[in-house]
DNA sequence: CTATATCCTATCGATTTACTAGGAATTTGT
DNA sequence: ACAAATTCCTAGTAAATCGATAGGATATAG
């Protein structure tokens, strides 16, 4: 079980944001400069969070993206949500609280509740965490650039 | 973010095994037809699961797999873990605590820190529950059958 | 011996992942 | 008006992973 690049990086993008949040858009070819990563891969990220209404996008010439939210309304599970979906565990148990289980009928599917529980846990946690709580780091240089 | 059926499967498997840790040896044949899941494919998953050592393989006939340690002593974790390689959220994470970041060097990776917690945080939480929670459910016919 | 099992290896179709390519539409600055 | 910068949109693609299948070698109970 793991997160993908989808997810790592929409946070990086977003965390990216926050720190240049007074400077107007930040174009998504200097997010993907700075962490040296595919202008266009990120293109199709930053679109899900355009969707999922998180970033403003300004087109043209100075464009570029900025936060729609303040970084302590946006939280981590929004941003991995946005761009993959679903954050559960197993896909059928997120769509309804009914696991459509092929098991005998006499055998009880006793791992149902196990995998409720984590996905409802998981989901818990990184809506915890704010964007806010990443950017405000002791020993960040906020302040310098 | 989600966990794949090698995952779920294999707690499957070591939750039918719990259930008949009286009955001797149990043939994968029987655990698949009670699941209607494949044979060929739990092959391949009780096979991690054998070398991880949570179960010991009888071979011949009459033979199976049995739990080689108490349910209460095994987690899910440890049974996910065997099959999946990792729980961690991110893979380079799980090898080294220190993250192979590609980043500029002027710019902190910020998210770091939140892809360890997740990582911890799941473990934590799957190494928290035990074979043995599954098993004695309220309401379940361990005593019937 | 034979039936029943585990064991082992190889393959395979489908899906997802990570990424690339190319161009249309929009806006700023000259 | 024009050029450069930038978002927007669609399509494709190589590699990996997932879920599953196939076929046979090895071992053991009866």
């Amino acid at each position: 079980m793991k997160f993908t690049t989808r997810g790592r990086y929409s946070v990086q993008i977003m965390v990216d944001l926050s720190r240049r949040i007074s400077e107007g858009p930040v174009s998504l070819k200097s997010i993907a400069d700075r962490h040296n990563l595919s202008e266009s891969y990120l293109e199709q990220l930053i679109c899900e969070l355009r969707k999922a209404d998180l970033v403003r996008s300004v087109r043209g010439a100075q464009g570029g993206y900025v936060l729609k939210r303040d970084p302590g309304q946006i939280t981590v599970g929004e941003i991995i949500r946005s761009v993959a979906g679903s954050i559960a565990p197993v896909d059928c148990e997120y769509q309804t609280e009914t696991l459509s289980c092929s098991c005998d009928p006499d055998e009880q599917c006793l791992t149902r509740d196990l995998w409720v529980r984590l996905r409802d846990s998981v989901n818990e946690l990184v809506d915890s965490i704010f964007l806010s709580d990443l950017v405000k780091k002791p020993g960040d240089r906020t302040d310098v650039d």
